[in-house]
DNA sequence: GTGAAAGCGCTAACAA
DNA sequence: TTGTTAGCGCTTTCAC
């Protein structure tokens, strides 16, 4: 077809000098905040078309120091509740004419704040990010330094907290959640409940746990210290947790994994010591990702409506950036979803 | 802390007029193309890293016309295959200096489209598409149009192919995937091996399938027409897909699945009919991805070094954007990881 | 080695 | 309504 590369971009100055008119009044046609003789503006808009002319960003973002990009840092898009966000966020963010610089921190401290500092070079209008150290329990003292810093020159929007600053938080409602699973367990009869993977540093898994005694207290149930093993949030945390938890002398009837990829180790230790889930032992977790209808039995867990996630931290980004809202806590609500893996205590 | 927003950043002539020398000097640090007396540099430093300046790359962008960033459009990161891809992507970039810019296509056509004209208006330094319109057989022809006129302005990386245009490629050696697959089968015994999944109209599909009967045919064993159950590539195509195939009269005693997702469907299927994985059925698949652990029991599938593709992919494109590189086709060697979800026909 | 000045492509304030 | 002009922040000749 062509020859390779090198045609360089034409300007709103090839636009305007072909029209006869000047590069104000193409850029004026170009955003439409401004009047044009509809006669130039057609005359213009013809050139556009003709030359599928797109005005360089860089330029435009320069100019009018928007750039029309919210950066957002995840800790791992592979993990598919990140991706789930993710895409929600970039979809939300599309509809309100925004675009969207991905950054993954995996789990890299050091590479999150890096990253903080590339976005800011990049000057986006917003920062949005997804887990990450502003998951901790107690934040790191750099990184509340750093983050306070840019967050008093750009929005920052995170599903965490960081301690000493006044950022914007769009943060699940991690005492529902656990609440809605402990109780669905309990109304099922079970008594005998575990609590599977998770660090007691994150916040959210911390809720969890500190809801989980709350909520067996409130009807009577003894907590019993070796039904709790923590460790990390994968597969294999599962299934060394659930290992250890079936080589006691009265095991659990019910198990609630931190998330769907440790309930998936869960189940494969279950299977694997000769138990049946649900019928032996009933298996939830948090999350409900794709993985909830990967697994045989299908299972039962906690969704927080991504769309609506993503959505609202968009929107949060944008209010912030316009001025328009005060930093603050906007919660998600988290909803149980039941399928097959949990069931009554025979 | 600070106060809400608005500290207006720092600019290079903010750090000049501290330093008592001019912008330029001060670009000539930071870029270090440039000899600067050493005294004048350590000037400059002290005050870049006091401020933490960071330069604008909006600015840099412009007046360089290179954005050190490389668009991305991927069909959709929940998929893992597609996730690992990019992240993979995101690395490689990084260490060399770029950084990304994600797009979803989510399927549809138009948004591809739509996003290719983004990335042109952000002026990223080259275009990495992973799957998408690029996969099928026959290039749509508004697609080859379009890519085809953006092609020539900036490096197009693309995992498929577009016919008429003279693109970057990088593309998985899908006879060589479904070889491996075959091969082993045949060599555990198998000769009722059947097919689920993918559509005939993706390339990479259609060269799996034509190379399935290819092998079957060397091994001189018949093809039997309703052994193969395309679909799409999701959980639900290897659910209904293994149904069918399990109410023929000579069931197949093996499964190749054409990603992990069907596969996972298929296992299902195979399950709930009461047969045994891989006891009774062998499955099989392409990608392995985390899913292939999640599985019980753990599912042998094809790899492709997604590190490795990620790199080739992004040093494709770069060595591209700096001229170096024709456009040309670079395989993507695959390679069997069996587990335990393919055994000895009995 | 270093500063002045032009330019990257666009927007917006100001005149006309 | 429209053109002129002055930036936005950085890089890069071009002189000195």
């Amino acid at each position: 077809m062509d020859d390779i590369r090198d045609k360089k971009p034409i300007t709103i100055y090839d636009i305007a000098e072909e029209a006869g008119v000047s590069a104000a009044t193409v850029s004026r046609v170009l955003t439409k905040n401004a009047n044009v003789r509809e006669e130039k503006r057609k005359r213009v808009q013809e050139l556009v078309d003709k030359y599928n002319f797109k005005p360089n960003a860089l330029a435009k973002g320069l100019s009018d120091t928007k750039s029309k990009v919210i950066g957002i840092i995840s800790a791992d898009v592979r993990n598919p509740f990140y991706s789930a966000v993710y895409v929600a966020c970039e979809n939300a963010a599309r509809a309100m004419g925004y675009r969207v610089l991905l950054c993954n921190s995996l789990g890299e401290g050091e590479r999150e704040m890096d990253q903080l500092h590339m976005l800011m070079q990049q000057r986006v209008d917003a920062i949005i990010q997804l887990g990450g150290l502003a998951d901790d329990m107690e934040t790191n003292a750099e990184y509340a330094k750093e983050a306070g810093s840019i967050a008093s020159s750009v929005p920052m929007v995170v599903t965490g907290k960081i301690d000493g600053v006044d950022c914007y938080r769009v943060t699940i409602d991690a005492v529902e959640a656990a609440t809605l699973l402990t109780e669905h367990l309990i109304q099922l009869g079970h008594d005998r409940i575990a609590l599977v993977g998770g660090r007691m540093n994150v916040t959210s898994t911390h809720e969890k746990y500190e809801t989980y005694r709350k909520i067996l207290d409130k009807h009577g149930i003894p907590f019993r210290e070796e039904y709790v093993v923590s460790g990390g949030y994968n597969h294999e945390t599962g299934y060394t947790g659930v290992k250890k938890l079936l080589g006691l002398k009265e095991i659990p009837t019910a198990i609630i994994a931190i998330n769907d990829f440790s309930a998936a180790g869960v189940m494969r230790g279950i299977t694997e010591l000769g138990f049946k889930v649900p019928s032996d032992i009933s298996v939830v977790s948090y999350d409900n990702t794709y993985i909830t209808d990967l697994l045989v039995p299908k299972l039962t867990s906690i969704d927080y409506d991504y769309e609506k996630f993503g959505e609202t931290l968009v929107k949060t980004a944008i209010a912030a950036l316009k001025g328009e809202r005060e930093p603050g806590l906007t919660p998600i609500t988290p909803r149980l979803v039941v399928r097959e893996s949990s069931a009554m205590k025979k």
